[in-house]
DNA sequence: GGCACGATTGCT
DNA sequence: GCAATCGTGCCT
């Protein structure tokens, strides 16, 4: 049965940067086989093309990208490097190509694997291709406010692995929460 | 049809 | 530092 705390659609049709900031802290919630598997969001990252030239979308529509050019609260997955798939939460309204990459979550429940990075935290949840174009507003994977929310302590910093996208590779668009373990990478922590 | 490469990860 | 591994985008 479905959340009452599952977020709307409206959601996700705020500001990309400001949802990417707001979903720190947030429940990521995928069922499968009648059983929940449930992470704290702690880390992400906004993709705003299409000028953004590190954003997928940056290439115009293609059938991969397609997804991010619908209408907001659907996930936009795909696989990289041959062997991770990436999981994203499409914002903006339709038409204009924005997301919001999940990188890392904290274990909250009928979580066994590791959750610190994009691709494990895919393979932890149970989320491949076959997710692609999920509603999140409807069906078996979503995001929920924690029946208790805490206060949290937000940090800012340059996206990871896109050094090639020039200029965009400099905006502060990564946001992680500071004091959990779980955040990816070796510059995991520091500045606001 | 061919080819270079990636919003990664873990091992050397 | 680099291999693993394959869909996608772009070129021929």
């Amino acid at each position: 049965m479905a959340s009452i705390l599952r977020l709307p659609r409206d959601f996700y049709r705020q500001d990309t940067l400001t949802l990417a900031r707001a979903l720190i802290g947030l429940h990521l919630v995928h069922r499968v086989g009648g059983v929940r598997r449930i992470g704290r969001i702690v880390e992400t990252e906004a993709y705003l093309g299409p000028d953004d030239r590190a954003a997928h979308s940056s290439r115009g529509r293609t059938a991969r990208t397609a997804v991010m050019f619908g209408p907001p609260g659907h996930a936009y997955v795909y696989l990289i490097y041959g062997m991770w798939h990436c999981l994203n939460v499409v914002s903006g309204d339709e038409g204009v190509p924005h997301a919001v990459l999940l990188r890392a979550l904290a274990p909250v429940s009928g979580l066994a694997d590791r959750t610190s990075g994009p691709g494990l935290l895919c393979r932890a949840m149970g989320i491949d291709r076959r997710a692609n174009g999920l509603d999140l507003t409807g069906g078996t994977l979503w995001i929920e406010r924690p029946h208790a929310p805490q206060p949290v302590r937000i940090g800012r910093s340059t996206r990871i692995g896109i050094d090639y996208a020039g200029e965009w590779a400099r905006r502060p668009w990564r946001f992680f929460d500071r004091d959990s373990p779980e955040v990816s990478g070796r510059r995991a922590r520091g500045k606001t």
